[in-house]
DNA sequence: CAACGCTATGTTAACGATACCAACGCAGGA
DNA sequence: TCCTGCGTTGGTATCGTTAACATAGCGTTG
């Protein structure tokens, strides 16, 4: 036999019929035990290899569950994407992972052709869209998760927090820590919705504390750490010098404190440094970076968590919230308290 | 209608055949321009939503690749994926990833499932696997890129670099920077084969030269900035100090800097630190960190463009070679030099 | 002007699994 | 003995699209 065995073969040599050899490979079908050994044996001899995309097709359930991040070169939405697997897997669901580059143009023609594979959930990652990108997704009738923010008007269901307040919360510890004149470093707003959240907090809580303060954007998302060191210089060498910097993530915020210690600027006492997000580089920095932890991955865990049940058909009892509060953490360390 | 609309729907609402809406929505069919346009015009409005699942069963063609590394949350699997991704999302592919988390045994469970979906293609990290593992690949009959590593024995392509090389090169470096003790901080064995091979390489080199070495595995991979501290701090401590520590990536040496900086050992004077994998940490720690460039995201483009040409049906020509070297680079910066 | 080539479209029959319903055998109670 | 209920198995139709082939229309050419 040339062509690879199908179910039908497995059936003839096993002297039963195609149904059965089909609930033979599933895990709650009705068969006895030694049948389905039996077609089990037979099917690894004959190098049978299952057919999900006949099997999905006519089930019309694909156990695929579309994701879009903005880039996997972020620890951050790795973290997620990490903890979505951790519970998609085991539900038996395929993740299909797609990189919006911080381009909600680029978004929307990923989740039009996402919706093209039938995924069963789509998860996406924060709360602004195109208009036609949330037509698509409100007229596919399967769960939506918005993560990483929690939007005014969400589309199905969000598991997030607010970045705003997040940052606001920081610029109230600096201020306590005796900062009088802040910095924000972050990327251009275009694209970067979370970086530009936070940059609202940022602004909105200095003006409530009256706080003197200075924004500056290094240009397209993400911020690198390289592009942290370069806006600390030109903080640095400007005739207005500030106390303390915030960076739009720990990785502006690592380049930035790399570029104090070169000049020889004592953190924290001639400059505080916070970050955002918690990466790993921010606990073994000297000294250590103070910093928001998202809880990244718990984010991608309660959403996949909310999906697997939904899916499960737990939707009818409405017992799932519409709104996933993650409150992020304050971590703090030596980059602004000594 | 309550239930979404299909092609015949459209073809109905168009007042042609089914079989000309399938045509409006390739490429490379022949239609009229203006049928088209109808076609697409109507499709849209009666909000239809192309149906992969069943595309993909009939056509027998699913144009899914598999794609397994160790785990996402190693910048430089992320930086491969993401050439792939560059250059096979473009040809019409999509990526199905995969995690084994460093274990061969997971990996055979992850390619098992993964080839239930019918991918064209399949790209592995690494070129040790289980023996069903392979004979699996062996007889999936699409076509099986191994990543990262140069296999004595591929089983189909390889794209990547000798790991152990790469690592020798770094101690002749070492060496002729005047290290005579040299120590190796990698996680253990077991799992990570590329830890292993440079390590391999690390003994093999050192060993050439005649020089002192000591080996430190500090636990399962992968390998944390905060392992590499801790065993910084336990080669610090020791009676026989080193003069050296070569560390199985960034991360650990990143960690290992850190650790140096905290109690005023001078890098390099008093010890000088190599990493591997050129993570962008590297370049923004002061002194900078010598390290392997392995070109991540090159490895993942060249195997892109590998099985989109193979895909292409150019495996004919036989023009594409088994085996595609990466040389990796070496990056010397001021943990190693003055 | 017949024969040809080319493009645009239609017709038919699948791709390989499973939903749905029916039927069979067997144990246990009336 | 017959009937009921349950666990196991089989038969048939079908999921939505497209490969393969057929055909209609039309301009070209010797």
């Amino acid at each position: 036999m040339a062509k690879p065995p199908k179910m039908a073969d497995i059936a003839t040599a096993a002297g039963v019929s195609p149904m059965t050899v089909s609930r033979a490979f599933r895990q709650n079908a009705s068969v006895s035990e030694t049948t389905r050994e039996k077609i089990l044996r037979i099917a690894e001899n004959m190098g049978y290899v299952f057919d999900s995309t006949a099997s999905c097709f006519r089930a019309q359930r694909t156990g695929f569950v579309a994701v879009t991040i903005p880039s996997l070169n972020n620890g951050n939405f790795a973290d997620t994407v990490r903890g979505l697997n951790e519970v998609l897997q085991p539900a038996g669901l395929q993740i299909l992972l797609g990189y919006t580059n911080y381009s909600v143009e680029e978004e929307e023609r990923l989740i039009d052709q996402l919706l093209h594979r039938r995924p069963e959930g789509i998860v996406v990652t924060g709360g602004r869209h195109t208009r036609r990108t949330r037509r698509l997704l409100e007229a596919s009738g399967i769960p939506v998760v918005e993560t990483w923010d929690l939007p005014a008007n969400p589309i199905g269901y969000a598991v997030g927090f607010s970045n705003a307040k997040a940052m606001g919360k920081m610029v109230e510890h600096l201020y306590s820590a005796t900062a009088r004149r802040l910095a924000f470093i972050g990327g251009d707003d275009k694209g970067d919705t979370r970086g530009a959240d936070r940059r609202r907090g940022f602004l909105s809580t200095v003006l409530k504390l009256g706080l003197e303060y200075e924004l500056i954007a290094v240009g397209p998302p993400p911020v690198s750490m390289r592009e942290g060191a370069k806006a600390m210089a030109e903080l640095l060498e400007a005739k207005q010098p500030v106390d303390a910097a915030v960076c739009v993530s720990d990785l502006a915020a690592f380049g930035a404190l790399t570029e104090c210690r070169r000049r020889g600027i004592s953190v924290p006492d001639d400059m505080m440094i916070a970050g955002f997000g918690a990466f790993d580089v921010s606990e073994v920095t000297v000294p250590g970076l103070s910093t928001v932890d998202a809880h990244s991955r718990e984010i991608g865990e309660e959403a996949g968590r909310l999906l697997a049940a939904l899916l499960r058909g737990e939707n009818a009892a409405g017992s799932a919230p519409i709104m996933s509060h993650i409150p992020p953490t304050l971590k703090i360390s030596g980059s602004t308290v000594s």
